[in-house]
Order: structure tokens, then C-alpha cells, then sequence
DNA sequence: AAGTGGTCTAGACCACTGC
DNA sequence: CAGTGGTCTAGACCACTTA
């Protein structure tokens, strides 16, 4: 079928195998119904557990899901392009449109309940704003949803002196943001570094971000610096990797 | 022990709970030996599946790997600090060091056995190389391994009519590698786009990089264009994402 | 040779989905 | 209510590592 020489590799693998050619192949697509256990294990002659473990490693590879009492089915992959230079440009945060409405336009945008606290700073967080463990910072916490889908977290620390009693500790930030609060503040960011990995979840991100199993998500610590060199702002967002493509661009 | 409240909890998830949290508070550190089948079995009174289960959850979340007739251990995490801005400046590559040379340092970097072709290029790789299909294209195909670890591939595609004759079509392109031999033709890029995306790799993939379960995948595409725009080269790369950390730098 | 992870079988019960 | 995926048991054999 699939290939030639395929000797010692085990059964659930080689049905794995058949299964992933075939989609690759494009006799399934997206959101298509694939066989489930009970049609593998009638196909294949095996046992129950076998055919589960075909099927997660395609769940594990991202190509499948399973809905329970319903069937597994062809994973889909229709990605938000993130554009991380320009977007933090001084005139997208500058013209009172918030750099998260610029990037997913029709696409229903919305923001989960923003918590607002002050707490002690955590030791990778004080290091990276370069303040002394024991000071305090706000945390905004937040989570992006695009049509009913969570697509992000995201906790943004900001050094107390800077944010105490400023809206920058109201949920609602206003026109520009955070961003355009600092700048008021004559602290207004203009260099960004940001970090990017690619990690799976653990359980708490998983149900933040209704993960389906075989889905890393892409972490990005984004350090912002005023004009002196301060950092103003340092943000860790969790992304779920199905739903992101970052494009940055680079001059020589 | 780890919660309050967790009711319904599969068992192997608990069982992943507790090992994970375990970890997590620092009870087994990188590499340390986890508590194996025959243990959990043991320890909890289950069966061997549902042992191997609670571990597959631990393994599919990267924090552990097993070893065939060994056991489980806890995970490293010693990422190579990629940076995406700057190290294609023309300093870096017009100073005659390759640009994988800089970033590895002192990490014993290796490239294995670079195999350069000419092919009809690929659907979409002619639309974003903005050529016409059926068009031939130079394929430099590679994979770069550090400290005896592969840790990314690379098929990188040049038009054959910039390539063509060229040592952009030898295994050893000289000193500043392809971007220099395409300066000399005129052709030196000066503008790059980088769209970054995680994934879950498939099997050759798996292979490829020797990557055990749990271990997404960053896939970058580098397409870099000429002073008039014209894009000379798509480069796309595939990264153990458990090995890198890219860093970007923005300016507002 | 003992221990370990990797694979597989046969049979069972449950919770959920969809008709 | 029938079908589906999710979970679990009990027992078995194999290949590999370690000593």
C-alpha cells in the first residue's frame, strides 16, 4: 500500500501510517470523519487499545480529533497572521486603535474578563524589568477569543511606580492602550524585543485555551523599553500554535 | 496531595498530576530518573496500560522521555538563543563568517552533508519566489547538528537563473555562504521575512532530528528580496523546538 | 539474568452524541 | 437507544539496557 520495505515498525504505527497517507493524499479533508476505533479494529483484525493507539498518534501529530460519542475527524489549520514588526508601530497604537483589533479585523475579536493585580514581582519577570525581587507590579491578565475560540493568554507586568493609580490598573486602558498610557507617562515604549518558543501545554493551558491534545503553543516574551533603555513592560503570551503564524521582518 | 477538589479526574491523569507536580516543586531534576510502569503499578495498584498511560501524558507534555530498557527520566530544556534580527545584517555575512557560525559559538557546530539539486519548483514555494511554474529552481538541502544532536533542517531555493553555474550550486558555497556569492551577482538581499509557526512533526521529520515524543516543531520561512525587490531565495527551516529560543527586535 | 519499556489481546463498563 | 470514544483490568511476549 503505503510503501515498500516497511518492516519491523509496529501495528498501530503502521495503521498510523495509513491513515496519515491517506490524508496527506487527500482522500480526507478538513473536518472530514475519519475511521474510528471500532471500524480500525474491524479493518485491521486488532484490539481495542491498538487501534486507540493509531489514532493518538495522529491526535498527537495534530492531524485528527476525537469528539466523543461522535467519531474522530481531519484537524484543520486556519491561522491569524501575527505581524510582529509594524505592528507595534508608534501610529497603530498612536491612532487609539489597539494593536489586537488591527490583526484579526472581521474575525470577531473579543477579550475575556481582564484582571487587574498588584502583586510581588516573580524572580524571571523582576530579572527581565531589572527591578529588585520584592517590588510590587501590576499583572494585567487577559485572554483573547476569535469567534468563540480562545487564541491567547497573555500577562503583562508593569513596574508599580509606573502604573499605580493610572488606568493602566483599570481594565479598561482606553484609546492606544497600555502603550499609548506609558507614552503620557513619557514612558512610552519604542524598542521591543521578543522572545519566541514552541512548547506543548500543560494541563491548566490545555483548559485555558481548549486545547485539543497534540497542540503546542508558541510563548513570546515581549520586553519593552522606553527611550532612556528602561523596561517598561514586560509581556509573556501563550498562543495556541493552531491558530498563529508570526511574520517578522528583518533589513539587512 | 497535589489539590483539593479534583473529582473526576481520569486515573492516569492523576497520576500524570502527580508526577508533574512533583517535578514541577522540584523533587526530580533535569534528567533525573522518574518512577517507571513497574512502579506506578506498584505504587497506585493499576495496570500496566494505565501506567503507560499517565507517563504518555507526561511524554506527549515534553517534560519526560523514555528509554527502552531503562526508564523514564525528566526532560532538558538548553535552548540555542536564535537571533533573527541583526544576524542576517551585512556585517555578519560580509565578514566572511557564516551566519550559523555566530550564533552556535562554542557549541561544536556541524553541517551534515549538504545535497544541492536542481528541481521544478515546488507549488508553493514558486508562488512566494514569485516565479512561474515549472520554472527550475537550486535546492540546497542540509541539516545542522550540534553537539551530536541534529537541531534543524533547511531546504533552502534559489532561482537557477541567479544560481545557475555559480558556487551557490556547490556543496561549499565559500566564505559568507549564499547571501555574499548573491551580493557578487548583485542580487545581495536586503530585505527578509520570517513567518514563524509551531507544529507537531511528522514521522520523517521525527527521524530526521531524532526527536523523542512530546517535541513540536518551528517551522520558519525566510524569504529574503534584492534592493529591487525581487525575492532570491525562500529558505524553509524546520527547528527542534526544544533546543531554541528566537529572538526578535522591534522598533516602534 | 533481571529489570525496563514497547506492544498486543480480550473483554468490560461508562459518558456522551446524535438520531 | 445505538454507536462512539474514554477508561480500565489481567495477563502475555518481546527487545533492549544494565550489570
Amino acid at each position: 500500500m503505503t510503501g515498500s520495505g516497511e518492516a519491523k515498525r509496529s501495528v498501530h504505527h503502521r495503521i498510523a501510517d495509513d491513515l496519515r497517507a491517506a490524508i496527506r493524499a487527500g482522500e480526507y479533508h478538513d473536518g472530514d470523519r475519519l475511521p474510528g476505533e471500532n471500524e480500525i479494529m474491524k479493518r485491521y483484525g486488532v484490539a481495542r487499545v491498538t487501534a486507540r493507539e493509531a489514532l493518538a498518534v495522529l491526535r498527537n501529530e495534530g492531524l485528527a480529533v476525537s469528539r466523543r460519542g461522535s467519531g474522530v475527524y481531519v484537524r484543520l489549520f486556519a491561522p491569524i497572521r501575527r505581524h510582529g514588526s509594524g505592528r507595534l508601530s508608534r501610529e497603530r497604537w498612536g491612532s487609539g486603535r489597539d494593536v489586537w483589533a488591527t490583526e484579526v479585523q472581521e474575525r470577531r475579536p473579543e477579550v475575556n474578563p481582564i484582571t487587574v493585580t498588584r502583586m510581588e514581582v516573580p524572580a524571571d519577570i523582576g530579572s527581565t524589568l531589572g527591578i529588585e525581587a520584592g517590588s510590587t507590579v501590576v499583572l494585567r491578565d487577559r485572554r483573547y477569543v476569535v469567534e468563540g475560540r480562545p487564541v491567547q493568554l497573555a500577562r503583562s507586568y508593569v513596574p508599580l511606580d509606573l502604573a499605580a493609580d493610572t488606568r493602566i490598573e483599570d481594565a479598561d486602558t482606553g484609546p492606544g492602550g497600555v502603550y499609548a498610557r506609558l507614552d503620557e507617562l513619557g514612558h512610552g515604549p519604542v524598542r521591543f524585543r521578543e522572545s519566541v518558543r514552541a512548547r506543548m501545554p500543560g494541563p491548566e493551558e490545555q483548559t485555558a485555551l481548549e486545547l485539543p491534545p497534540g497542540t503546542p503553543v508558541i510563548e513570546i516574551v515581549r520586553v519593552a523599553q522606553d527611550e532612556d533603555g528602561r523596561t517598561v513592560e514586560v509581556n509573556v503570551m501563550t498562543l495556541d500554535s493552531s491558530c498563529y503564524v508570526l511574520d517578522y521582518d528583518v533589513s539587512a
